[in-house]
RNA sequence: GGCUGCGUAGCAAAGUGGUUAUGCAGUGGCCUGCAAAGCCAUCUACAGCGGUUCGAUUCCGCUCGCAGCCUCCA
């Protein structure tokens, strides 16, 4: 029984999709103007994960996660770049994809962007207007007007006469609540722009949201997810406009990840703290980034640091030294890890529990090994299917360990080190121990360890 | 100022009203020519102060510390 935190109640609650067997999915995606950054990458990890466990679950479930391709930072950024907008877009909606696949993160099933969905952005401000609930400012920008929206405030907590208006912005003098946000911004000269009933302009961020969620999804749907930082005011803000427009509940559940963090202080682009994940990838594989992602609970901040994803290797070392020179039965039955497994999953999306399974599984397994090979392939077999509901340990365990956590050209080669493992064979035959070990050594002091096992000698790179 | 959330052993990270989390590191053993890997055992905990309770790290209150939101941000 799957439980789901839902930051509207503040409790885990009972999932119950709206349609028994189907459930709808929408998550905030990237603003498209810079290289996904580890913070970035959480978010596509932890909902790739409540995708495939949902589907593991046997749900038929319909994942939409939008881009967000119109946005002053992104003509800000092509002016800074002379690009056109278009060109700066595409460019990072290529890289967001071009990261998304290298941490094995299994793409939505919809992909809606703003600027092809202007019909849809429209008819909902229309909507807002007709129910009194949109304005056109003094400046001519189109606001939504927050306190004829009776519920707002629900899902942050945040209550209008507790909230410091201006805190650290000043407030725009054509609102007339300063909370109002902007539904439609008028169009301004070098800006690209779209006709509309209240003339040529642009979308403001939450309506998109709020459109392409309801075009892709309908009116009302089970999970809403994204950062915690857009908890207040850009999901606040997608209920007010949603449920203003339709008069219907718009999301059963809502659910944000925590930040990751460098130096117990989140990582951002405005702080400019950040490493971009293809730079991460540089130096660690990403099964080390995706594993490090998961070692900690979603909700729970991640603090980003080589040591972390030092750790992260060596754990997955030590899972796919499990499964190291064990065939894995294919038609496996369901043991009591399995149970365990799908508990912690279910209880939250707990990977940190559900990795401890694994781990579990992983001292059994090299237990059986020399021991009980039916029951070694048992496991190994059901380890690697458990673990691919996590999207880990899928690659071949010798090419993992011989590969080690460093990317870098150059060192020896297979046959290099096959070579010197013969030479070193034929030292131990002669019981010519000095000189065997020598070979040891000097292939240890180039990062390449070896392991004597009953059937030969294994090898795999480790960090220098 | 208002609102969230957090504080677990050397590090990371779950969880629980009384019973081993887990990974890395440490210690002792087994295995090994010696190692490595693996296996077995084992040492370091629940911010502080009160309260509830037979019993609290776990519930409640207060204090201290940290992070986040109240602009755009995942």
């Amino acid at each position: 029984m799957l439980k789901i935190y839902n930051t509207l109640t503040r409790s885990k609650e009972v999932f119950t999709p709206r349609v028994a067997g189907k459930v709808g999915m929408y998550v905030c995606g990237m603003t498209v103007y810079d290289y996904c950054h580890i913070g970035h990458a959480r978010v596509m990890v932890v909902f790739d994960i409540v995708a495939r466990y949902l589907r593991y679950s046997g749900y038929d479930l319909t994942y939409v996660r939008n881009v967000t391709d119109i946005d002053d930072k992104i003509i800000q950024r092509a002016h800074e770049n002379n690009e056109e907008i278009t060109a700066l877009t595409e460019r990072f909606i290529d890289a967001m994809h071009e990261d998304e696949r290298a941490l094995a993160v299994l793409p939505p099933d919809m992909e809606p962007r703003a600027t092809k969905s202007m019909d849809d952005i429209i008819l909902m401000i229309t909507g807002l207007f007709e129910k009194g609930l949109a304005y056109t400012g003094t400046n001519g920008d189109v606001f939504y007007a927050i306190n004829k929206f009776s519920n707002y405030g629900a899902l942050s907590g945040k209550k209008l006469d507790e909230l410091q208006a201006g805190e650290r912005v000043e407030v725009d003098q054509a609102k007339q609540n300063p909370f109002d946000f902007v539904l439609w911004k008028k169009a301004k000269a070098d800006e690209p722009c779209w006709n509309s009933p209240w003339g040529r302009g642009r979308p403001g961020w939450h309506i998109e949201c709020s459109a392409m969620a309801t075009r892709c999804l309908g009116h009302h749907f089970d999970i809403h997810g994204g950062g915690m930082d857009l908890q207040f005011p850009h999901h606040e803000n997608e209920i007010a406009q949603s449920e203003g427009a339709t008069g219907e509940k718009f999301v059963n559940i809502w659910m944000h990840n925590g930040f990751v963090r460098i130096n117990e202080e989140k990582m951002s682009k405005s702080l400019g703290n950040f490493f971009t994940v293809r730079e991460v990838l540089k130096q660690y594989r990403p099964e080390v980034v995706r594993f490090f992602v998961l070692s900690s609970h979603y909700r729970s901040p991640l603090n980003y640091s080589d040591e972390q994803l030092d750790d992260a290797m060596l754990a997955l070392t030590r899972l796919y030294t499990a499964l190291r020179g064990v065939e894995g039965a294919v038609e496996c039955r369901s043991t009591e890890y399995g149970t365990r497994f799908k508990q912690a999953m279910d209880d939250d999306f707990n990977t940190p529990v559900a990795i401890a399974v694994l781990f579990d599984m992983a001292r059994e397994l090299n237990k059986e090994k020399n021991n009980d090979t039916e029951l070694a392939s048992q496991l190994a077999g059901e380890l690697t299917e458990l673990s691919n509901v996590l999207g880990i340990l899928q690659d071949d365990p010798e090419s993992f360990l011989q590969a080690g956590d460093t990317l870098q050209e150059g060192g020896l080669t297979e046959q290099e080190i096959e070579q010197f493992i013969e030479q070193r064979l034929q030292a131990k035959q002669n019981k010519d121990w000095t000189l065997a070990d020598e070979i040891r050594n000097g292939l240890k002091g180039q990062g390449i360890v070896l392991e004597d096992v009953a059937t030969g000698t294994n090898w795999r790179r480790e960090k220098a």
